[in-house]
DNA sequence: CTTTGTGAATGCTTTCACAGCA
DNA sequence: TGCTGTGAAAGCATTCACAAAG
């Protein structure tokens, strides 16, 4: 045990490299899988798309896993990461909005390896309440503060359409909920304690056409 | 006409503030539905969950498309949105894997809405060839080149596994597409004139784990 | 008087380049 | 010798605060 690494992990890790590390854990999962035992900062950081300078830049904020001139241990990486992150604790999720994106997350099976849970399927549409997805049932809406206690969840994952989502998180919000995975095309307000991440298909549509529409005409121009 | 917007649009308009127009636009769609004709940087702010500051700033990259003392014309300052992000043109969009996610991006309506034309559904599994999803034949992976070719595409959609995500990717990146968004949870190689932009599902949810366990950690040390 | 558009200041992120350790 | 960990430098992004314009 060294000073250095404090026993209750570090302090104020910048936002972009906690964005990152995630990408360094599933790069360390495949490595490992492949078995790799160590590896320098040069082969994770190309496993993950990023620059060896930034990589080791990024996991010094951890503390210091690494031995000079060798490179890094595979799996005791991992699992610092892993710790660091929060997935080797039980994480039960909530769902909501059981439409065909709801069902494709649902079916999505990096939830369920890292530590979430779906614990329920809600809907508001009684005609959804027959199905089966994934293996749970498909419940009414309703149960959300029945369920979100029962199952002390934290997170909560909006699937629904946009007129749709500010209630639900509000509900969310109500019942405990104090992070938000939003796939609806609308901006939720919710209190400050409140974290809230958005997914919208369509706006990374419009950055790539963005910069496709650059392409082109600058072809045309130059 | 004045010169200081020039009519072929401003240059380098930082990466920060393209991410952040479509959101723009959105807005001002919704405003504009609502019948509302002028907007100031505060209220237009307010409605894409930014700041005002910010907002100016990054619409003063476009032009100079506002009033003093007044605001934004709605309509006007949309349309001008919409023709430097591209939307006012048409871009054919081939998605390839069509199981849940798959089908879930052919029917959100964010596609097509916003110059975004689904002229492909395309899948390596032969027991989905028989599908119609969105009112669009689901295809033998085969005719990409064919496809591809026909309708001038120069965006593609990846929703397949991770393990076929890189072949797709060379396969699209052959046949002239140079704008991919992945859903597959993995790095993809492509050669530098090819932007990829990534949509992680798993990568999301950990982020909010990150933070949710400093909540509660936090609480507990506190 | 109101609200935009924007230099200047601040804060954050990435990259560089090398001291320190194995 | 080889590779990590990290100050220092450079590059971006956000916020401030106010002059300019209507």
């Amino acid at each position: 045990m060294t000073a250095r690494t404090s026993p209750e992990s570090a302090r104020d890790i910048p936002e972009a490299t906690v964005a990152r590390l995630p990408v360094y854990l599933r790069a360390l999962v495949t490595l490992s899988e492949q078995g790799t035992g160590t590896c320098s900062s040069e082969e994770l950081a190309v496993a993950a798309g990023v620059n060896s300078a930034k990589l080791r830049k990024d996991l010094s904020y951890l503390g210091s896993y690494g031995t000079r001139g060798v490179g890094y241990d595979v799996d005791y990486l991992r699992y610092q990461i892993a710790r660091e992150i929060g997935v080797t604790q039980d994480w039960p999720v909530v769902i909501v909005g059981i439409g065909n994106l709801g069902q494709a997350l649902a079916n999505y099976s990096g939830f369920r390896s890292r530590g979430f849970r779906v614990v329920a399927l809600l809907d508001a549409d009684p005609a959804r309440h027959e199905a089966v997805v994934a293996g749970i049932d498909v419940r009414p809406f309703d149960e959300l503060e029945r369920i979100a206690h029962d199952h002390s969840v934290a997170i909560g994952v909006i699937a629904t359409p946009a007129v749709a989502a500010q209630d639900v998180a509000d509900r969310m919000v109500a019942c405990g909920i104090t992070s938000i995975l939003n796939f609806a095309p609308t901006v939720l307000n919710v209190p400050a304690e409140v974290d809230v991440r958005k997914v919208d298909l369509s706006i990374e549509l419009q950055i790539l056409a963005y910069h496709e529409q650059r392409k082109t005409q600058g072809a045309a121009t130059a």
